[in-house]
DNA sequence: CCCCCTCAGTTTTTT
DNA sequence: ACTGAGGGGG
C-alpha cells in the first residue's frame, strides 16, 4: 500500500480552503466583506451563525487581534456557541474575543470604569424583582401608594420607566400615550422615576438599563474613555440587529466612529420580536441610511427547512407590509407539508402533542430534537402535567428563572450585602426574613444602615438593636452573627464557601418556616454552592447568574453536567430564537390567544405577533405541526368556542394539510368528564 | 402602631 | 403561582 503524506499548508491557506468549501458565494462575500460598515441580511436557516464566525476568523487571519473584536450577541448562549465554533476554526485564542450581550460587555467595562460614572466597582446588578421592589419604595417617596385599585402598580411603572429609557422618550409623554388611566398621577410617576434613579445610586446598584446607559455615558461624555474604547475595539459585529433599540445602536455606532469605523450588523427584520422592550426593526432597515456607503449582503438560501415548510413561512410573513422584500429558497429535499390539527379542547390538545411526540420517538427521532413552542409561558402548564403523567422527560425554558426563585434570592442577599453593603434591595430582602420584622421595621433599619459610612459596622451597634422589637432581638443577633461568619468565609473571593456558611447559620430554619418544600429548596442552595465553586469572585458569579437569561430551574443547570439527556424542549417562542429542531409543534393557535388581544390593541401589534409566529415556524427543519383547541375556558365566561388563528387561516390552504381527530366518543361510553 | 394571615383577582414576551 | 387589599391581633 502506498504511503500517504499530507503536506501541511500554512494556516491561512488551510483556512481559505475551508472558506471556499464550506461557504456558498453569498456567504463567502459577506464573511470576507471589506472594512467599513456592512449589513448582512440573513433569513432564517441561511447560515448566519456560520457567516459571523467565519467573518471573525477572517479578520483574525488578516491580523486583527482577537481582543480587538467586539461581538455582540442576543443571548449568552449564542455568544458561547459562536466562540466554541470559532475555537474550531482558529484555536484557543478565540476566547479572547469580546463576545457577549450588550449587558455583559457593559458590565465588564463598567467594572473597570465605574468611578467615572459615579459608582463603586463593586456595584450590584438588580434583577427584575429587585427593580420592582426599589420602584415600589420610590413610589412611596413620590406619594404614589395606596391610592386604590386603579393606581399605577410597581411592575407597570418599572416597565414604563425602562421603556422610556430604551426608546429615548420622555416618561410623561409615554404615560399619556400608553397609560391614559394614570393621567392624574403623571407628576408622581415622573417623580417616582427620579427617586428610583436616586435610590439606585445611593445603593450602588445598577439595573439592566444602567449597564447600557452608563456605558453609553462613558462613551458620549468622557472623551478619554471614548477614544480608549475606539482604540480597543477595531471591529464591531452585532448579531440580531433587528432586536436592538436606539440606545444600543447609537452606542455601537459611536464606538465604531471613535475607532476604526468597522461595524458589521447581522440580522433579519422579519424576526424582530422585542418591540416591548424598545427594539425596532428600523434599526436594521435604516442601517444603510444612517451609515452612507454601507454594503448590503443578502443570504436567502435556507439550509434548515424543507421546501414545504419554507413555502408556508414565506406565505405567512408576506402578510406583513414593512420590511425588506425577500423570498427564502430551500436547499433541501421535499418533505411533508405542515400539519394543522384542531382538538376538542386544551386537554385533548395536550394529549395529541404527547401522542405525536411518542410517535416521532418511535420513528427514531430523539426527544431533544423536538420542541413545543408557545406564545405565553402559561400555555405550557397543562402540557407539563400531561407529560409528567406519561413519564415523558422534558425541559422548560420559560417562567421563573433559576436565580429568580425566592430561596436563591434569599441566599444571594446574604452575599450581596457583603460585596456591596449599600445594596438596599438586598437588605430589604434580608431583614424581613426575621420574624417580627416587616416592611416598616425593615425600612427604618435600612434608613439607619444606609445613613452610615459602614452599614456592616452600624448593624452591630446598640442603635440598630433599638430599632428591633424586643421579641426579635435574639433572631436579629443571630443574623448579625451569621453575617459575620459569612464574612469570615471570604465571600468575595470564595462565593461557594460563603453559601455553605449561609446554610450553617439561621437560614435553613427560616426556610423551613417560610416554604412548603424547604428540603427541595435547601438542596437547590447546595447546588448553587457547587455552581459557585467555578468562580473566584462574587461579583462575577452574581453577574453571570443574572445576565445568563437562559437558565431555568435546576434542570438547565444539570444539563451542563450531562448534555445528552434526551428531553423534549418546551419553550416560549422568544426563548427559541436562533435555535432549530427537527420537529416543532406550535399550540394554542386561536384568535385572542395568538395573536393576543393585548398585542392587537397596539398599532403595529398584529405585524409584531406575525413575526413572532414566523420565528416559531421557521425553527422547524423537517416537520411542523400547528394545533388549536376548538373550545377554551376563560375566567368568568366558562367554556367558549374559539376561532382558529388568522396566522393559519390567512395562508393558502394548499400549503398545509389538515388532519382530523377521529372521535372515540361513540365507543368510549364509559369515559367520564375530564378534570 | 405594626405585623401577619387570609382571600380574591391576575399573569405576554426578557436582558 | 403571585400580588395586594383587608381584617384581626399583639
Amino acid at each position: 500500500m502506498t504511503r500517504k503524506i499530507r503536506l501541511q499548508k500554512p494556516g491561512n491557506d488551510r483556512l481559505r480552503d475551508r472558506f471556499e468549501r464550506e461557504l456558498n458565494p453569498a456567504q463567502l462575500a459577506a464573511a470576507t466583506a471589506p472594512d467599513g460598515f456592512n449589513l448582512i441580511l440573513a433569513g432564517p436557516g441561511s447560515g448566519k451563525t456560520r457567516v459571523i464566525t467565519y467573518r471573525v476568523a477572517y479578520l483574525i487571519a488578516r491580523g486583527v487581534k482577537p481582543e480587538a473584536i467586539m461581538l455582540v450577541t442576543f443571548t449568552r448562549r449564542a455568544a458561547r456557541e459562536m466562540v466554541s465554533r470559532l475555537e474550531g476554526l482558529i484555536g484557543p485564542k478565540a476566547v479572547k474575543v469580546w463576545a457577549g450581550t450588550f449587558h455583559h460587555i457593559g458590565n465588564r467595562i463598567l467594572r473597570k470604569s465605574a468611578k467615572a460614572v459615579g459608582y463603586d466597582p463593586n456595584f450590584t446588578i438588580l434583577d427584575g424583582e429587585d427593580q420592582r421592589d426599589l420602584v415600589r419604595l420610590a413610589m412611596e417617596d413620590a406619594g404614589l401608594v395606596g391610592t386604590g385599585r386603579f393606581a399605577p402598580k410597581p411592575a407597570a411603572v418599572q416597565h414604563l420607566i425602562s421603556f422610556a429609557f430604551n426608546v429615548k422618550r420622555p416618561l410623561a409623554e409615554l404615560v399619556a400615550e400608553r397609560h391614559p388611566d394614570w393621567f392624574d398621577w403623571t407628576e408622581q410617576v415622573v417623580a417616582a422615576a427620579a427617586c428610583y434613579a436616586r435610590r439606585k445610586r445611593a445603593s450602588n446598584c445598577m439595573d439592566y438599563d444602567d449597564l447600557l446607559g452608563l456605558w453609553k455615558t462613558l462613551v458620549e461624555e468622557h472623551p478619554e474613555h471614548r477614544s480608549a474604547m475606539g482604540r480597543m475595539f477595531r471591529h464591531l459585529l452585532v448579531d440580531e440587529m433587528q432586536d436592538t433599540n436606539i440606545v444600543q445602536v447609537e452606542l455601537v455606532e459611536a464606538i465604531a466612529r471613535a475607532g476604526a469605523g468597522n461595524l458589521t450588523a447581522v440580522g433579519d427584520d422579519a424576526q424582530s420580536i422585542y418591540r416591548f422592550r424598545g427594539a425596532h426593526y428600523d434599526n436594521i432597515l435604516r442601517f444603510p441610511d444612517r451609515n452612507p456607503g454601507a454594503r448590503v449582503f443578502r443570504l436567502e438560501t435556507n439550509y434548515r427547512s424543507t421546501p414545504e415548510i419554507v413555502a408556508f413561512t414565506n406565505a405567512s410573513i408576506a402578510r406583513n407590509s414593512a420590511g425588506f422584500p425577500k423570498t427564502l429558497v430551500s436547499a433541501r429535499e421535499g418533505g411533508p407539508r405542515p400539519v394543522v390539527v384542531a382538538t376538542a379542547d386544551a386537554f385533548e390538545e395536550a394529549d395529541l402533542i404527547c401522542q405525536q411526540v411518542l410517535e416521532w420517538r418511535e420513528a427514531g427521532i430523539g426527544l431533544s430534537r423536538m420542541a413545543v413552542l408557545y406564545r405565553n409561558h402559561h400555555d405550557s402548564i397543562l402540557l407539563q402535567g400531561e407529560l409528567t403523567q406519561r413519564g415523558i422527560p422534558y425541559t422548560v425554558r420559560s417562567g421563573v428563572r433559576f436565580f429568580e426563585q425566592a430561596h436563591i434570592k434569599d441566599v444571594l442577599a446574604y452575599l450581596r450585602v457583603q460585596a456591596n453593603p449599600r445594596d438596599e434591595p438586598a437588605w430589604a430582602r434580608l431583614l424581613p426574613l426575621l420574624p417580627g420584622i416587616g416592611p416598616a421595621k425593615s425600612a427604618s433599619l435600612r434608613a439607619f444602615l444606609l445613613a452610615s459610612d459602614s452599614p456592616m459596622a452600624a448593624l452591630e451597634t446598640s442603635e440598630a438593636m433599638k430599632l428591633v422589637p424586643a421579641k426579635s432581638r435574639g433572631e436579629f443577633a443571630a443574623l448579625v452573627a451569621d453575617l459575620r461568619s459569612i464574612r469570615a468565609a471570604d465571600p468575595e473571593s470564595n462565593p461557594s464557601e460563603a453559601i455553605l456558611a449561609v446554610l450553617r447559620g439561621g437560614y435553613p430554619a427560616i426556610a423551613k418556616a417560610k416554604y412548603e418544600n424547604p428540603d427541595q429548596r435547601l438542596a437547590d442552595v447546595e447546588q448553587l454552592s457547587v455552581l459557585a465553586a467555578r468562580y473566584d469572585s462574587l461579583d462575577k458569579f452574581v453577574a453571570d447568574l443574572l445576565l445568563a437569561g437562559d437558565v431555568y430551574g435546576m434542570d438547565s443547570l444539570g444539563e451542563e453536567a450531562e448534555p445528552d439527556g434526551e428531553q423534549l424542549v418546551l419553550s416560549t417562542i422568544h426563548q427559541a430564537k436562533g435555535l432549530e429542531w427537527s420537529r416543532v409543534i406550535v399550540p394554542r393557535l386561536v384568535e385572542h390567544g395568538f395573536p393576543g388581544d393585548r398585542a392587537l390593541a397596539e398599532p403595529g401589534g398584529e405585524d409584531e405577533e406575525r413575526r413572532v409566529f414566523y420565528v416559531a415556524v421557521t425553527r422547524a427543519m423537517d416537520e411542523l405541526w400547528l394545533t388549536y383547541p376548538l373550545m377554551v375556558s376563560r375566567p368568568g365566561q366558562g367554556s367558549i368556542l374559539t376561532t382558529p388563528s388568522r396566522f393559519i387561516t390567512e395562508v393558502d390552504p394548499d400549503l398545509y394539510e389538515v388532519a382530523d381527530i377521529e372521535s372515540e366518543n361513540d365507543l368510549a361510553w364509559t369515559e367520564g368528564p375530564r378534570p
